[in-house]
DNA sequence: GCTGAACTTGCAGTATGTGTAGATTTGCAG
DNA sequence: CTGCAAATCTACACATACTGCAAGTTCAGC
């Protein structure tokens, strides 16, 4: 099952235009770039452009996409009869990279930021990878792909991530950021209990 | 503090543009309806428009985001001494209507549904929510604005009501919302555990 | 009433996004 | 290897979306 050379190449443009839209986005501002310029640094037409995204904001946000889709295999490939939530930490910590997170997501990420624009492809990126997420609990778990709790563990496994991502760039990266994910899901599992105030 | 004239106009054409914009597109479909139409409809220029919203979906989802607005201040009116939780629980029944969910609302869901291209900014529409009831979770609880508690209790919850809203859309509606948004609740206060399969 | 600030508007111009039709490339069977 | 069918890319045309700017117009406070 070779992946045909059209496929292979539909996915290639793909890429391309996605990791074009970010650099560019990151050198000159995301306002400063027009689809033109994305077009011309793939190598490709403007139209075609429009063939493979509905914005530059969608490509902006698409090569996130690919990367935490990754998320979802790795889950997959965990054993059966591991905990849930044992098996998202593992993989979080995985994709988060040995060292440091990768740089090509933080730089997506701080230029989501400091455009608000961004903010509302970002987050339905993050629906898409939630909703691979969920197809990969609910065969998991067993249940129905449209059973509530395999939705609301990937909504709020997701929604961890948001939230620790976001105050990891507030805290001008200096935590760990798996480490602050990791009290995010704690707060998850212990039932999003009021934690007490003298530890 | 008479709010003047000025704002609380300002605040009706708000309201205007975007029950126009939902009406417009309920009833035509959203690629149907230009701004120009949505203006008219709301009697005022098109280039006022855009000093109210950035895009026609902006406009859509607005009427959304207003009336969950009104889910902070519920909550910021409930005693300080009631369980988070509980305060929650009562405010979303609240604002979901004694008898049946606000037509409106369920339109604008619906709407989304249909339209794809609605969802990022619905989305966004919900971050926006979701911020202001970090604040008032906050303030409640005394602990910091940024603190990962606060914060992640609200992306919770609204995480929480996106899901079951779903799941209440994809069954035709026939459950009680409040339940299955109750239901959604008791899975985020016991860490999401995996519910017996035999009850 | 007068004055400054806020809001609205028209206009001009650029960029976005889509339908269509024809060229080009790829997969595949003979 | 050849040629056909399907997928993809491209150019062109066009409507619509959006933004900056320089007026008008309306409101708040003195």
């Amino acid at each position: 099952m070779t992946t045909g050379l059209r496929e292979r190449k539909k996915l290639r443009t793909r890429r391309e235009l996605g990791t074009a839209a970010l650099d560019l986005a990151v050198r000159h501002g995301l306002a400063e770039v027009t689809v033109e310029q994305i077009a011309e640094a793939a190598e490709v037409s403007p139209r075609t452009f429009f063939n493979y995204f509905s914005s530059k904001e969608e490509a902006v946000v698409a090569a996130g996409v690919e990367r935490a889709r990754d998320l979802a295999d790795r889950l997959a490939a965990r054993p059966a009869d591991e905990p849930v939530m044992t098996s998202l930490r593992v993989v979080v910590r995985e994709s988060l990279g040995e060292t440091a997170p990768p740089k090509e997501w933080v730089a997506q990420v701080r230029l989501v930021r400091a455009n608000p624009a961004l903010l509302p492809h970002q987050l339905a990126a993050h629906a898409q990878i939630e909703h691979s997420l969920r197809v990969v609990l609910a065969e998991r778990t067993g249940l129905a792909p449209d059973d509530l709790h395999p939705a609301l563990t990937a909504a709020a496994v997701m929604a961890a991530i948001r939230v620790a991502t976001d105050r990891w760039l507030g805290s001008d990266e200096h935590d760990d950021l798996g480490d602050v994910i990791d009290e995010a899901l704690d707060l998850l599992t212990t039932g999003l209990r009021h934690p007490s105030r003298a530890p």
